[in-house]
DNA sequence: GATCCGTGGGG
DNA sequence: TCCCCAAGGAT
């Protein structure tokens, strides 16, 4: 079942109001027939999950200034794009990135696979993404579904099931909408729509192109969906971090794959699961602040602790590396505070 | 299905 | 200050 009528209007909408995006090959050009590189749109949809356009613009310019091709990504080392990913957050995105290019290149003859169900397969890709990059970078006629594609559908159509529940009902109304025809620029059109006019709050019905067709707005009842079931309320945690220096050196430690901040250069902890933990090496350890940071699921308070080492001084773990070898954009925000506290404190 | 996984901006 | 939330995926 389709309703040609709202697909049009929003195309038409999008023809005239299109955002322009360092990724974004314009509906202009679209209907000429350019399509962009599947691996830039790869790259940007990676970068865009759960995160903001304004966050991602630098990002993707830095990696795609650096890696231009999904062959350069694949040579890549570990360490230089987990620094170049760092900040950005979800740091599995960065380590699924990289395996996903090195899995196009080693399998695929470092071509990306040409439809959705090929991209599926790849690391970090999930059902989002892999519709994404199959109908923005092949018109492939693939239902994209976003938060900003479950707000509108639950708008237009006024659905009252709470999510995550609606989801499988928002998708079905999405699909329904999908056009044959431009279903790359149908994709980028909604989510537009959704960031810029069907916003979650406030919503600006006034300048909407389907405001027409919209039930909940009939209703007035637009602002309150989609609905959400209420989330619990997060957690605090606390723990120890050990800032050890040696000169213009500091200790840092890379932290295993898996969990939190996955892959990312950190100072040596505690575990910070109120276990506590031995420091990475004794010392005349001096309490110098603390820190505090938020993380998804729960708040963290963090005691810093501050050691200027005497030469040959055997660590249990990580290793010091030179202030001229790393920087501190390379760290996760967290450690980047707690670095510049230890600068601060140092500089006294 | 429920959890885990970051960060920065807006209201 | 605090809560919400953003082009989600893996387990």
């Amino acid at each position: 079942m389709r309703d040609a009528g709202l697909s049009d209007l929003l195309l038409e909408w999008y023809d005239r109001e299109a955002r322009v995006m360092p990724w974004r090959v314009s509906p202009k050009a679209r209907r000429a027939g350019i399509l962009p590189d599947p691996y830039r749109i790869w790259l940007s949809e990676v970068m865009l999950q759960q995160t903001t356009v304004a966050a991602v613009k630098d990002y993707y310019r830095r990696f795609t200034a650096r890696w231009p091709g999904v062959a350069d990504l694949a040579a890549a080392r570990d360490a230089d794009v987990m620094a170049e990913w760092a900040g950005l957050g979800y740091y599995a995105r960065a380590r699924n990135l990289l395996k996903a290019a090195r899995a196009v290149v080693a399998d695929h003859g470092g071509v990306f696979p040409g439809t959705r169900d090929g991209l599926l397969r790849l690391p970090g890709i999930g059902p989002y993404t892999a519709s994404a990059v199959a109908a923005i970078a092949y018109d492939e006629p693939a239902t994209v579904v976003d938060g900003n594609v479950e707000r509108v559908m639950a708008r237009l159509f006024a659905v009252q099931t709470p999510m995550p529940l609606a989801k499988p009902d928002l998708t079905a109304l999405a699909a329904s909408l999908t056009p044959d025809q431009r279903p790359g620029d149908y994709a980028q059109a909604v989510m537009d729509l959704g960031a810029t006019i069907c916003t979650p709050r406030n919503p600006a019905c006034g300048i909407c192109p389907v405001v027409q067709a919209c039930v909940a707005r009939r209703q007035g009842i637009q602002a309150e969906l989609p609905r959400k079931v209420p989330k619990p309320e997060k957690p605090v945690r606390r723990g120890t971090l050990w800032l050890a220096t040696q000169g213009d050196r500091v200790l840092l430690q890379r932290r295993p794959d898996k969990g939190l901040l996955g892959g990312m250069l950190g100072f040596p902890g505690d575990g910070w699961d109120g276990a506590g933990g031995a420091a990475p090496v004794e010392a005349d350890w001096q309490e110098i602040g603390e820190i505090r940071h938020t993380f998804t699921h729960f708040h963290l308070f963090l005691t810093l602790h501050a050691a200027e080492l005497p030469i040959g001084s055997v660590v249990t773990r990580g290793q010091f590396v030179s202030g001229n070898e790393f920087s501190a954009e390379d760290l996760p925000t967290v450690m980047r505070k707690a670095y510049s506290a230890l600068r601060d404190n140092v500089t006294r």
